[in-house]
RNA sequence: GGAGGAGUGUCCGAGUGGUUUAAGGAGGCGGUCUUGAAAACCGUUGUACCGCAAGGUACCGGGGGUUCGAAUCCCUCCUCCUCCGCCA
């Protein structure tokens, strides 16, 4: 969410960040709404004022005994104007909010202006994709292969989207799980977290998920809760309404948790294979911290989910999203790319955002500056450390050998157990 | 799911319609005293919105209502606790 007096004293800074992004926004109207609503609330408020007087006199004269009858019968009259106000400001207040929600974050100065995808920058590469001298499979041609991925029996048991992960399929998934809630724990100082699956509409909105995403969500039909998109919603919603203590930044947290996505608009994208499910892993990386050391922190965050790529030893590369590109809440970017051989490309492995002011505003999350100093938002930051799924993917399909068996990268060893999946 | 109890400021805690602009205590900050510290004493200590300012308005779990006036009465929702039922 954007700040309420930016919107009203620098319209021009807010019109050309969505410009940049190609976003439309009825600013006008929100104007125009906010002008209203400060008119009627100068009104009510004078009333109010007169009102809290004239009712204390009322106080002071029964307890005197005197008759106050000519005063109440007066206020009585100004009531009806005071909640006819109330519920007209509060009318506006609506519109307003309404209108605050769906508009996306100002992109930050050094994010790239472009339209979509084909203006990204790309930022640096790191590893070699391998020279096969066979014809390489897709992952899920090696994972079928081996026996690890059963996609007949999850589309039995749940549907398309969906795949079963069996013996040192589901070890695999579990011990990338282990191995990068480790590496973050236990090298890049992050606290793990295991919250809920499930959350409610608050969460969602604090973290710009609702209301404008509504159907990339699933929604549970008893009770107002959903399943979870991304670890981001519950982890950085800890938070919410709370004021941090200016000693305690950075906050950074880990958590493992399942994801799920509707995949809305999604339909004969990516259908082969695990690229895109509507259930997967993912170990996430959340960070609250103080707004003057939000960008380098946010550095810090892409450093250490490249870690994880680096250490399985998977080529990626660094790509910096153009403002077309950018997630709604983010004010700036980098995407992860994993190479993969079967799609002869980079494919989105981990996506690294910072929110600035935009979700801690939404959800309410402060901090204190100094001993007696006025609350600030926080900037909030997270980023995939990193899509497990997709880790598999790329493992299957860049450590193939030709015998269809899987040479198991050394970092996951000491996890599998095994030097080599096969058969 | 059923029955009962409870939610007050950073914390504890008083307060069932009118000087409550929320008592009192603890903690924090500042000061006096002291070589220093402790103790004692004095002062101070929330958030948001409107306003150039003076100032005003709102907030006692959330939302709505009754009333001239609500922490206090009514409705509704949420959370926590106790007991019962069910349950991994």
């Amino acid at each position: 969410m954007l700040d309420i007096k930016l919107v009203r004293n620098d319209l021009e800074k807010v019109r050309a960040g969505m410009s940049k992004r190609g976003a439309n926004v009825p600013l006008d109207d929100f104007l125009k709404l906010d002008e209203e609503r400060r008119k009627k609330l100068n009104e009510v408020e004078q009333l109010k004022n007169r009102r809290n007087t004239v009712s204390k006199e009322v106080g002071r004269l029964k307890a005197q005994g005197q008759d106050a009858s000519l005063l109440i019968k007066e206020m009585q009259e100004e009531g009806d104007r005071v909640q006819t106000l109330d519920s007209e400001i509060r009318n506006i207040e609506d519109k307003l909010l309404e209108i605050l929600l769906v508009i996306p974050n100002i992109p930050h100065e050094s994010v790239p202006v472009g339209k979509d995808e084909t203006e990204n920058q790309i930022i640096r590469n790191w590893g070699e994709p391998r020279k096969f001298d066979f014809a390489p499979k897709t992952h899920d041609e090696v994972g079928v292969g081996i026996g690890i991925m059963d996609f007949e029996r999850a589309a039995k048991i749940s549907g398309a989207r969906f795949v079963v992960m069996r013996g040192f399929g589901a070890k695999l998934e579990r011990a990338l799980c282990n191995f990068m809630l480790d590496l973050h724990t236990k090298e890049h100082g992050y606290t793990e977290i295991f919250p809920p699956f499930l959350v409610n509409r608050d969460s969602l909105t604090g973290t710009g998920q609702l209301p404008k995403f509504e159907e990339d969500l699933f929604k549970c039909v008893n009770g107002d809760y959903y399943l979870i998109p991304t670890a981001e919603v519950p982890v950085t919603n800890i938070h919410r309404d709370e004021i941090l203590d200016a000693a305690q930044l950075p906050i950074k947290y880990a958590a493992y948790t399942a994801c799920f996505r509707a995949e809305a608009g999604a339909a004969g994208r990516d259908t082969r294979g695990i690229i895109r499910q509507h259930q997967f892993n993912k170990v996430e990386l959340v960070k609250f911290t103080k707004p003057e050391e939000s960008y380098q922190e946010h550095e810090q965050l892409v450093n250490d989910a490249e870690t994880v790529l680096k250490k399985l030893g998977l080529p990626y590369r660094v790509v910096l999203l153009c403002t077309g590109d950018q997630g709604f809440s983010a004010a700036k970017c980098y995407d992860l790319e994993v190479w993969l051989p079967s799609f002869n490309t980079y494919r989105e492995i981990s996506s690294c955002s910072n929110f600035e002011d935009f979700q801690a505003r939404r959800a309410n999350i402060r901090y204190r500056p100094g001993v007696g100093a006025k609350p600030e938002f926080v900037h909030t930051l997270n980023g995939s450390g990193i899509a497990v799924g997709r880790t598999v993917a790329a493992i299957l399909e860049n450590y193939q050998n030709e015998d269809g068996s899987v040479t198991v990268p050394e970092a996951l060893r000491p996890y599998l157990g095994v030097e080599r999946l096969y058969e």
